[in-house]
DNA sequence: ATCCCTGTAGTCAAACTTGACTAGCAGGTC
DNA sequence: GACCTGCTAGTCAAGTTTGACTACAGGGAT
């Protein structure tokens, strides 16, 4: 699964009724062309097709004074709400070996309540475990793991990159359950996205590190 | 960059001349289908994609034998073969947080110098830490780090698993310096296809871990 | 003889992603 | 006052990915 769906519904789904271009600017606002497919293209046909599967409602509106398109404007519908949470909790739980899912999900975090974000948080180390056995087990053949060659090194990448991400699991859990953050139901929920107008203050000087792909 | 190309050329030279079955055999048999989008329908048009580009030579066969429809053979062409090397080097040198990309490569590295593989894995190492230094400098507002709240777990994850990784190509560094493994020009290459007809050992029994996407 | 299952080899439509492109308006500038 | 740049808002074709489907052969069961 990949995470555009997540973001989108969220960016709309904070805004209560955005546009396209607005969406576009939130994902920038949170740095997720940087770590993600969030690119106009995906974007647009995201909205779109979630339109027509129902989780999306689109208006058609006058063009902005600004300029420009005649833009569609979309709010979730209930069907969206449950697709919405379906995602975020799907990917809180499972490991995918993909950073794009999690960090959007963790930005989304605290629409669940606080002992939910715990619960499936602990289900995804459990995974993590498996995962690592299941791993571990399969490419350790009966000769002993130096008939692998090099092909161990795989394996050895697999097994460290869990271990990592069962760590830092561990050390979400132990925040939140310390008390950290707004979860819902917990008071004025945290608020991020960017108003109608509000310029991006990260805008420019957009890090695109070794970003070689 | 997604790691199909690179598995397929991969998968190809290695035979010298191989149909779209038994490319899609070995990438089973190295696991591939576990972290990697290596689906029939992928590598089929992978195929015929790179045969178009002048990368592969298509040859049509027969049917085999054993039922099925005709085959198509391919051969890696001299173009191809610049252009595995391209994305092997790529893979190796550039972190893009995915490691479908990196997985491939490792499984190939061997077709390269022994010292070239060490250079490109320190660029691996000094992009990590380039990419962690931007994004720490970006996420880091003037109020304080306290003021993106839970935002900044999604920062305090990527930095984790870029120390993670620039651990891992550390230790795999100082073991290819160490002198193991068998590299381009030290001796009978290490050989990881299946033959014509031989079966794959891990074939039943896949892991197939908590793989829930 | 017919049926069903497995293995071989691959096709196809639908969905998704990418990167380049369009088009209107505002403001500066030479 | 013609031109150029930047911002707003989005479209589009080409390429890629997905998951389901086809078609043939051999072998065992009914």
């Amino acid at each position: 699964m990949s995470a555009i769906r997540l973001l989108v519904l969220g960016a709309v789904r904070m805004h209560g009724r955005a546009h396209g271009y607005q969406v576009r600017n939130d994902l920038e606002y949170w740095g997720a062309h940087e770590w993600s497919n969030a690119k106009p293209g995906s974007i647009y046909h995201a909205l779109k097709q979630m339109a027509k599967q129902g989780l999306l409602l689109a208006h058609e509106t006058a063009p902005s004074t600004a300029g420009g398109p005649p833009r569609t404007e979309y709010e979730v519908t209930d069907e969206g709400l449950e697709e919405y949470r379906a995602l975020l909790r799907d990917a809180i739980r499972s490991y995918d070996r993909n950073m794009d899912v999690l960090s959007a999900a963790v930005g989304f975090i605290v629409d669940l309540p606080r002992e939910e974000a715990v619960a499936l948080l602990k289900e995804r180390i459990e995974g993590i475990r498996e995962w690592r056995e299941a791993v571990t087990e399969y490419y350790t053949p009966e000769e002993g793991p130096e008939s692998l060659g090099h092909i161990g090194e795989i394996m050895n990448l697999w097994v460290h990159s869990a271990d990592s991400g069962a760590e830092w699991t561990r050390g979400l859990v132990a925040r939140i359950e310390g008390g950290a953050y707004t979860f819902a139901g917990e008071g004025d929920p945290f608020v991020g996205v960017l108003a109608d107008g509000e310029v991006n203050p990260y805008a420019t000087g957009v890090p695109d590190p070794g970003d070689d792909e």
